[in-house]
Parts: C-alpha cells; structure tokens; sequence
DNA sequence: CGGGGTGTTGAAGCCTGTCAACAATTGTGG
DNA sequence: CCACAATTGTTGACAGGCTTCAACACCCCG
C-alpha cells in the first residue's frame, strides 16, 4: 500500500507507476500543521494553493444570515478542499479544521504541470472532484428525504467507507472525531436530537461510539438503516465490500 | 449574443472566439426530442453520449428505497446532463425531462479534441461542472438549514438567475414549469406545504406565480427572505445583480 | 483540581406531514 | 370545439418528528 494517503485514494480507481508515485509525493512537500478549531480557508479567500488534507478531519461549512451553520462535506487525508478555487478564483465558503490537521499547500503550477503531462493522473483527479458531486447529492438526499435515524446511519455508511477507501479504517472500526453538534450541523438536527438518534443505533446494536471511535457492530445492517448503497461511490468491486 | 444557449452560458464567464461559436455549435448536431416525464437518462445506464439540454426543463433526482424521491438538480437550456459520466462511467442517479425537451447528445470524441485544442472553452466547460458543485452545496443548505419559505424563496431565486444568464428571463419574469409536488420534491417537502408556502410569498408581495410564469415583484426584498447570495454563481457582476 | 466543552435527559411547542375532500386547470379524444 | 378525464391546486383538521430550553452529569486537559 502507498505511504502517501492521496496515493492510497487514487489506487481505489487506477494503478499509479512508480513515476506516477513520485509526482504525487512531490506534490506533498510544503506541509503546515492547522490547530483544531481554526479556519483553514475562509470565505471570500483567494487561496494561492491548493490545501490537500493529510492528517485529521475538516469541515466544509456555510453560515446563515441567523448565524445557523451547515457543514456540507467532512474532509479527511487524501482530500483536496479547494481544488476548484484554480477556476472559480474565489472561496464560497469557509473550511474548518476539526481535529488538528496536516495539510499540504500545493502549488497551482505543479499540478498544472501534472495534467499536462500525465493523462491518467489528471483523469483520476477529476475523478475525485466528480465523486465530491456525487456525495454532495447524497447529502442533498440525507437533509431531504432521511429521518433522522437514517441520515445518521448514512453518514456513518460514507465516512466508513471513505475511510477505508485511504486505509484509515480496519474491520469496521475507526476514528470518528465529530462532536454529536457537529454531526447535528452535517446532517441538519440538533445536537440534543443527534444524541437521541445515536442511543437508537447504539441500542438496536448497529453501533458502537465511545472515545470519538466508531465500531460498526452490523455492517449490513447499518446499511440497510440507512439505505445505503455504495455505487454512487463507483469504486472497484471489493473496496466498496463491507469489509 | 449568440445564438447557441451553451454557449450564451459560457459567455458569462469568457469572451468567445467566432472559432470557439463555431465547435460549440457543432457539438449540437444530434438532437432528439423527449416528451414531458420520460427519462433521459436513467440510473445505472452507461451513456456512450454526453447530453446537453437545449430546451425544456430536466430534473436530475434519486429514488429511495420507500419511494420517495428526491431532486437534486433543476437541468435547464445549456446544462448537462451527464459531463460526468465520461469518467465515472455508470449513472448513479437518473434524469427525466419535466416539460418537453430537445437534448443534443454530443459525442463523447469531439468533447475530447475540443479540450485539447482550446484551453479558454475547456476551462469555461470545468467552469460549469464547478458551478454545478456549487449550486448543490446552496441546495444542501437549502434542505438542511432553511425553513419552507426561505428555501422555496431560495430555490426561485437560483433558477431566476440561471434562466437571466441564458437569456430566458426578463425584467424578474420567466417560465417556471414545476408543479408545486416538483417543487416540493427538490425542497424535500410535500406539494401541500409548497402551496401554503407559495401562498404566503405572493401575499408578502414577493412573487405572481400564474400559468407557470413567475413574476418576482422585489427581487431585494425575495434575496431578503431568502439569504440569496449570487457570489457562489462567481459571474462577472452585472449579470448577478437583479435586473 | 477546577473549568469548559461535551453528552444526557425531560417537558413543552412548533413546523411540517398526513389524509381527505373538493375546486380549478390542463389535456385528450370524439 | 366541446365534453370528459386526469392532473394539479387548495383548504381544513389532526398527528408527529424534531426543536427549544434548561438542568445536570461527565470527561478530558491544563
């Protein structure tokens, strides 16, 4: 397995060469820590790089005129969280770290380089921005359509799966750093009612979540709470396997 | 201004080239004719074309498993419909046409020799893939945080811009084919409930909604409502303001 | 050891859903 | 062009899921 986490998530959908391998790490070399809690990109910014997520958990978020917030993607190592900003110029909203995180500051210029020169990689970066989309009309559907039972159960489903898709998760079990308001402010419930739903899952014997770790007792069963079917994930067969 | 919707969409972002009208209007060669509530394209199909909305209404959506649906994305004159299947290959969800709809389906080639003989028109086309993303994560706020009347005031005020910056509005006037049930299926609430709703904004003076033609009467005071703001469309700024 | 953040619990209220009936509009076939 | 059917819009009463507010327990960190 690769050492490098945006490596490990491009291997879900191709097989990266040696050459491949060493672009990618290359990439990685400026690398700033960012204390939980504190933005790493605000609103309005016009960053200068691309931030790719290495260690630790953040949160792509909005915030309302009433000052009521809506945290719209969690991102996790292996994640980019502006690579749009090259075209769109400018930040639409901010992004938070939850835990303490590493992310490396990528500079526009290498990855243009990158994409003129590899093809392969440049399709798998798109790659991870199209499945952004798709799990953003997930969300879309979770704020929608799932009680609260099943947007939870949801949720859980996808940051299982990411996680495991970048080697952070080992038989249904991984670290989950989220507060239950900050779960209330992805999912669009309260904190108080987040708990409520999570005693649910506890007690129907789906999960486990003690010290900020996640242990999915029932894989299938979880699932079939939340209605969750991984093809909008469009990975190879085995990853998006239950374990 | 040009006579192609695509590319009077892209002209919102850059000049174009009487070369670059010319390949736009030559990957809407193919057309076919869809009648209202057929899909378009349906979730699972592997398309061997993409598929551009030349008239009509679309509705992108997911089913889920008790049958309910759920609408993530309104496709109208210079949306694709599926840009993104190139490379993720399978449709996670499907597409169906809500009025009558002529669809260009451009081959998947000429895509392809288009974005490595023009850079500016490959950029523009990311550009609309971006603002889709973009406009899903407003939609997850508008399912998450907004309440019934802030929402449906959200979601006319988006489909008002996007029907300005393809020429389709004018004066706060345009064509708004959706049923109060479509609307309550993108805003994840029952046609019931968008009645009563769209009552209490044409009783405030915001809106005439009459034979499916929308007439905004204060687009500020609609925005107000709302929390509409047009910088996550990232237009250059005449367009975005109201008239 | 103390304090701030986080988790937990209960009671009351509100927004939206559900159901059901009827009115208005649109579409269709003769 | 009319008559009928089907869809869409409208209204009321009632139910329910989630929020709000508030108090208290817990736990980790300095």
């Amino acid at each position: 397995m690769a050492n490098n986490v945006l490596a490990r998530k491009l291997q879900t959908v191709i097989d990266l060469s040696e050459d491949d391998l060493a672009r990618i790490e290359g990439l990685c070399t400026e690398i700033a820590a960012v204390s939980a809690k504190r933005d790493i990109i605000r609103e309005g910014e016009r960053p200068e790089h691309v931030h790719l997520i290495l260690e630790g958990w953040a949160a792509r978020y909005k915030i309302l005129p009433d000052g009521a917030r809506q945290i719209t993607a969690f991102l996790i190592p292996g994640d980019f969280c502006d690579l749009h900003v090259t075209i769109l110029g400018r930040m639409d909203h901010g992004i938070v770290a939850i835990t303490p995180c590493k992310v490396a500051y990528v500079c526009g210029d290498s990855l243009d380089r990158l994409t003129t020169e590899c093809t392969d990689l440049t399709r798998a970066l798109w790659w991870t921005t199209l499945l952004d989309e798709a799990v953003l009309r997930e969300w879309v559907v979770n704020n929608g359509r799932r009680d609260a039972y099943a947007a939870v159960a949801h949720l859980l489903c996808e940051m299982h799966l990411r996680m495991r898709m970048v080697g952070l998760a080992d038989e249904g079990q991984f670290s989950l750093p989220l507060t239950q308001e900050e779960i209330g402010d992805a999912t669009a419930m309260t904190g108080v009612h987040i708990n409520r739903t999570l005693q649910r899952l506890r007690d129907d014997g789906l999960i486990e979540l003690r010290q900020r770790v996640l242990s999915v007792r029932n894989v299938p069963a979880l699932r079939q709470a939340a209605g969750f079917d991984p093809s909008y994930f469009h990975l190879r067969r085995r990853i998006a396997a239950g374990r």
